[in-house]
RNA sequence: GCGGAGAUCGCAUAGUCUGGUAUUGCGCCGGCCUUGAAAGCCGGUGGUGUAAGCCUCGGGAGUUCGAAUCUCUCUCUCCGCGCCA
């Protein structure tokens, strides 16, 4: 959510960032329309409110002084007070609701070196690193190979749960906990700190970090308790800040989550999208960082830089590009995708996003600093490291072998006894 | 799940019985003093608003001219019991 301040004294900056988006900046006046009537009505009403306290003072003097008869004028003069503030106070209050629900709708801005584009076509590449392995075989597909390797269940995970629901088994379970351990390793030996937040939050803290149309497309919902199934770990470790004030000394605050994610997909369907590619729940190991304003850009490269070390030690080929005006989302003001090379699919195609939200997660949250000249908002950024089910297809694409099986990268070998090949699930 | 005690400004604390508009300490910021720093002393330090003002004692509702204070309700924390990976 933009703060109020931006639409009240520099609405053109929004403006200027609607129309490279190419979004009809109509909710904006709407916004801004809303804001005077709110704060009109506010005015009204506090002028009441301020008669009542001075009769309220007055009796109270009048009560000291025994002056009944006064108390009694008095009382007669504000009966009916106590009713119009309540009516003016409910005005004011529906008024705020609107202002704010549509502007909760209202992107964030977005970084000047975000490329324009309508859609995903428009991404811009940013660096190439590693090399398409030269296969002397015809490379499979991830779904033939977990197949084949009895690496993955799905029609079980179908009959317990649903569809694109799986149980991982064998070699490639082992690998998963593997790969988790190896990025865990390589952030908290950068400074993160380990965190395992819960994996269901409530509905308010969570309208604080999302899109409000993701309640009914992405989150599963748990009922009778009203609770949420996290997306991802940002969702909860940005979350935990909220309604604090946080002092400069502490900052930045950099955490390396893991945890389950559920996504419900809805509406996500075809072929590309067999096997484990997109699924309904996976793990994700990811970094958070919580910062000062004057350093988010600079954090937003050094959480690019720690992917693409980690990748490169997995020894990945893959693509960094910087995410077009058309195919940002409403949070981020900068995102870099990471892209690995999918020598079954024949693609690039996305299994890290690095983002920053500069103050936008921040301001619906409340989550400030403390200033000489008051609070202001931090700044938020994340950004996956490894997202478990992805990574799998994008190692097992790349290092298998003529007969199906998959070579493990050799720093993941360590956390796995030294085995060098992943075998077939014998069932 | 049952019983009891609690939630007050960044942190800690007084006020709650008996309704009259939030106390004090720490931390932080500024000033004095100092070669500099510390200590000491003085002032400031919740939100919003240009301001007057309005709001703020876990959330919501109620009683009242007026609620941190009384009533109801929800949430959370602590203690004891029960159950339990």
């Amino acid at each position: 959510m933009l703060d109020m301040k931006l639409f009240r004294d520099n609405s053109e900056i929004i403006r200027r960032d609607h129309e490279r988006r190419g979004i009809s900046q109509e909710p904006i006046n709407e916004v801004i329309r809303l804001d005077n009537e709110w704060k009109n009505s506010l005015h009204t009403m506090e002028a009441s409110r301020r008669k009542r306290n001075i009769a309220a003072k007055e009796i109270a003097e009048a009560k000291k002084q025994g002056d009944q008869e006064k108390v009694n004028v008095i009382l007669s003069q504000v009966k009916d007070l106590g009713l119009e503030i309540e009516q003016l106070d409910a005005r004011a209050k529906e008024l705020l609701l609107q202002r704010d629900n549509l502007r909760m709708s209202i992107p964030n801005i977005l970084h000047d070196d975000v490329p324009s584009g309508d859609d995903e076509q428009g991404n811009t590449m940013k660096m190439l690193s590693g090399e398409k392995t030269d296969f002397s075989f015809l490379p499979k597909t991830h779904n033939e190979l977990i197949e084949s390797n009895q690496w993955v269940d799905l029609e079980r995970g179908a009959k317990v749960t649903g569809s694109r629901f799986f149980f991982l088994k064998g070699d490639l379970a082992r690998m998963e906990l593997a790969l988790q351990q190896f990025s865990i390793d390589h952030l908290t030996s950068r400074g993160f700190t380990l965190v395992q937040p819960p994996v269901m939050m409530n509905r308010e803290a969570y309208e604080g970090v999302t899109d409000l149309s993701d309640f009914e497309t992405v989150m599963y919902g748990v009922e009778p308790d009203k609770l949420y199934m996290i997306a991802t770990s940002e969702h909860p470790l940005t979350a935990m800040f909220k309604d604090e004030v946080i002092e400069p000394s502490k900052l930045p605050i950099m955490m390396v989550g893991v945890s389950p994610c559920f996504r419900r997909e809805v509406g996500a369907h075809g072929l590309s999208d067999r096997g484990i590619w997109r699924v309904h729940q996976f793990t994700k190991v990811e970094q958070i960082i919580i910062c000062h304003p004057d350093d988010s850009w600079n954090h937003h490269e050094v959480l690019l830089e720690n992917c693409r070390s980690l990748w490169d030690a997995l020894d990945i080929h893959y693509q960094i590009v910087n995410i077009c005006t058309g195919d940002m989302g409403t949070v981020a003001a900068k995102k870099y995708d990471l892209e690995a090379w999918l020598p079954g699919a024949n693609a690039y195609k996305e299994i890290v996003s690095c983002s920053n939200c500069t103050d936008y997660q921040a301001n619906r949250l409340k989550v400030r600093y403390r200033t000489p000249e008051g609070n202001a908002p931090v700044h938020t950024l994340n950004s996956t490291a490894v997202a478990t089910s992805r990574a799998l297809v994008a190692i097992i694409e790349q290092n298998q072998l003529e007969d199906g099986r998959v070579k493990i990268p050799e720093v993941l070998r360590s956390y796995m006894h030294g085995q060098e090949i992943l075998e077939p699930c014998q069932w």
